[in-house]
DNA sequence: TAGATAAGTTAGCCGTGTCTAACTTTGGGA
DNA sequence: TCCCAAAGTTAGACACGGCTAACTTATCTA
């Protein structure tokens, strides 16, 4: 869970400015209620920083652990797309693949993507 | 969870002429109440059928469940290992990569898979 | 500069999946 | 045959991640 959390709010705050639980309830299909809890265990993980009612920031470990999330989830994306799976498809399944991915699998996503675009 | 449970019932059944709770505890790396509890639920939800203390049976949902699975965890580790990794990693990665790949992703592995042998 | 409305929180509930401690049943060997 | 160790179950606890209902805070607008 933390893992998509932190992606997500790094996104907000790039695209939005700041990043706010109605926009993170909205995106994950959740009730506000369920964001304001789970941002309390980030807080408590210390990836996260805010007080109640305002914006929520990530701390250095969060911001850390949102980009190496992202940068997995763009490989995984990648790297069904290079496959030939449609975008809507590729997107929803990365979602869920890409907490499961090693550094190892990763790894041989990279190359495998690398293969593919020259071969293209 | 379920899926994770068959999947094994099926394999401990087709080895060993029966699945027992111990078993399926040592493979889970999980301690024995938590198989009675997980077992109960399968039972509720009509994929096993069993009697308190004796071994555990597959009903014809369970066994399809279970069908279904092995032939999507089989495809996905021998897709991991036509992309060059090693069988550890496959294994574990796939255990978790499975249940969030669908049908279209599936087929897009197998099809990678003739790719991959026909170029050998 | 109020209200009204939108956003956010709190309290309390639920199901899942895990655990430990303590109990019961089963089955094999003396 | 009977007893004991291994297997299995029950009870009760906990963390997580979801929900609704009801409350509080912030903000925008008339
Ligand atoms: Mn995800
Ligand atoms: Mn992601
Ligand atoms: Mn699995
Ligand atoms: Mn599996």
């Amino acid at each position: 869970m933390a893992e998509d959390y932190v992606e997500l709010i790094a996104e907000l705050i790039e695209s939005r400015g700041e990043a706010r639980p109605v926009e993170i309830a909205e995106r994950f299909g959740v009730k506000p209620p369920t964001v304001t809890k789970n941002i309390s265990r980030l807080k408590a993980a210390g990836l996260v920083r805010r007080e109640p009612y305002r914006a929520i920031f990530l701390t250095d470990a969060g911001r850390e652990l949102a980009e190496a999330c992202r940068r997995r989830h763009r490989i995984v994306v990648a790297f069904l797309l290079s496959l030939g799976i449609d975008e809507e498809t590729a997107e929803r399944d990365a979602e869920g693949i890409e907490h499961h991915v090693s550094t190892t699998t990763l790894e041989a996503f990279e190359h495998a993507l690398l293969q593919s675009e020259s071969g293209k």
